[in-house]
DNA sequence: CTGATTTCGGTACACATGTACCGGTCGGTC
DNA sequence: GACCGACCGGTACATGTGTACCGAAATCAG
């Protein structure tokens, strides 16, 4: 590839690059780093692109979140069938390997989009992608818990959701080590726990 | 009371008020709303109040969070004495009105929780005060458990824990209009899960 | 009371921010 | 080639922001 930096994108590309900016900046530096400034140069744009593209700086943050839970329900509806086998014969392990790859591959996504989440308490407009993307994690883990043999699928599968999600946010702030020696013993609990006739 | 306001508060007071005030700021509009204006202006004080009371905006931010957390954590440790005896003979319904009064009670505050606890995954100073928070419940949940037979108390406690707090967060987010009747079967079945002898 | 110290509140200032504006450029279409 | 709309990027501006400053008022020690 020479010249190595590839031309400037343009047009809606241009879109796609500020949105994974403004994400990048929101789970490094928090809500109140995302400024037109800081997004433009995050992207390596002009300031003007930033208003250009996007007509406020809330539906830029809007147009993010539903980027952003779009990308991450694709790729965990992909790693559901990759992983569907490994589910079956060891569920707990399989939870403890996505949780510890998604710890270990970007905290900054996750940070990014658990701000979202409660930004979406705060903010209507945002809740319906919110419920978008939980309902697609509920779904997938309904059907893998039917496959499983659950019992109780459906109120399972909400519970085992929020329990992901809360486990999730405890390893962001705790900063532990080696996150997958801290969730094997509590998934393993939990799925023999569900996953007994009941 | 004759003059109704009451005298505007001189010393220390002013900083737990405004210590308050940001906490209220934070979980109503958000972390880019809480500005040395803003929270005064909530606090009913002069600009110069924040200023004179904290020697910036990351230590006002820091002490708000300790505030928080120990505001929480004692009133948190009285209604574990206070629930005991229901918690004894009804677990899940004893968690499932503690959550729904959170809920009709402060979602502000809960919310102002959860920034906090996102802000601590960024800031390692805040971490310490996370780590004491969510210690604190644990401790509290595993000495329930254990009251309750549980077999396996330390482990699950951790495991409650994380659900609750992933329950707490789905029910902000999606604002349902009677949490306690979406939360008490989820709660019914988890700890009727955990609390077969295994 | 007197003087020292703490607390208070108004103001100042340099800088960041959201957004509007406008002349220029690009990529197609006749 | 001429044209046109979409796109670009530099700049302007009113307003918000963190923080410093300073004289006044309240509080306390002797």
């Amino acid at each position: 590839m020479p010249g190595a930096a590839g031309r400037p994108p343009r047009g809606e590309a241009r879109r796609a690059l500020i949105l994974e900016a403004a994400l990048r900046v929101l789970g490094e530096e928090g809500a109140s780093a995302v400024t037109h400034r800081r997004v433009a140069r995050e992207a390596g744009l002009p300031l003007a692109a930033t208003t250009y593209w996007f007509a406020s700086k809330d539906e830029l943050l809007a147009d993010a979140y539903r980027l952003a839970a779009d990308t991450d329900i694709a790729r965990m509806r992909r790693l559901s069938t990759e992983y569907a086998e490994r589910a079956r014969a060891d569920l707990a392990g399989a939870l403890t390997d996505l949780l510890a790859a998604d710890l270990a591959a970007s905290r900054t996504s996750l940070l990014a989009a658990y701000s979202l989440w409660i930004e979406a308490a705060r903010r209507p407009a945002l809740r319906p992608i919110e419920e978008e993307w939980t309902r697609a994690y509920v779904e997938v883990v309904e059907a893998v818990l039917r496959d499983a043999g659950s019992p109780h699928p459906a109120t399972d599968a909400e519970l085992l959701v929020a329990t992901l999600d809360g486990l999730l946010l405890a390893q962001l702030a705790l900063a532990h080590p080696d996150p997958a020696a801290a969730l094997r013993p509590q998934l393993e609990r939990l799925v023999a726990a569900l996953l007994r006739a009941g």
